[in-house]
DNA sequence: TCTATTTGACCCGA
DNA sequence: TCGGGTCAAATAGA
């Protein structure tokens, strides 16, 4: 299995809880797959929040992680996000030799 | 044995 | 119709 698809859980620090991949789909304009993860667990039918992981066909180093949905699994007790509707944080964070987008989508 | 992970197929929306 | 997203079943590893 491709070393990519590895290379996807390597980059993925655990934030707070554990991830299930329930999918995984080659996206048009990219030259890699996107992952599709949720809660795991207890929290699988409660937690609405998705996380989403998808490579830049541009930057290989580059990951893309778009977290969806509530932060109803999440610790986030101080939300700097009080705006409805949808609230996009993109915010740079380094691992390692790599770099993520992080994107929060609040919807 | 249990849970997490993987792949394929199906469904829905634009 | 195409693309994207989700679910379900099967398999592997701990």
């Amino acid at each position: 299995m491709a070393a990519a698809r590895m290379g996807n859980m390597e980059i993925q620090p655990d934030d707070n809880y554990t991830w299930r991949k329930y999918g995984q789909k080659e996206i048009l304009g990219s030259r890699f797959p996107r992952a599709y993860y949720r809660c795991t667990h207890q929290k699988l039918y409660k937690c609405p929040a998705k996380k989403q992981v998808q490579r830049l066909d541009d930057d290989p180093y580059m990951f893309r992680v778009t977290y969806r949905g509530s932060h109803t699994c999440h610790f986030f007790t101080k939300s700097p996000i009080s705006s409805a509707a949808v609230t996009a944080t993109t915010a740079t964070v380094r691992y390692g030799l790599c770099s993520a987008i992080w994107t929060l989508l609040f919807l």
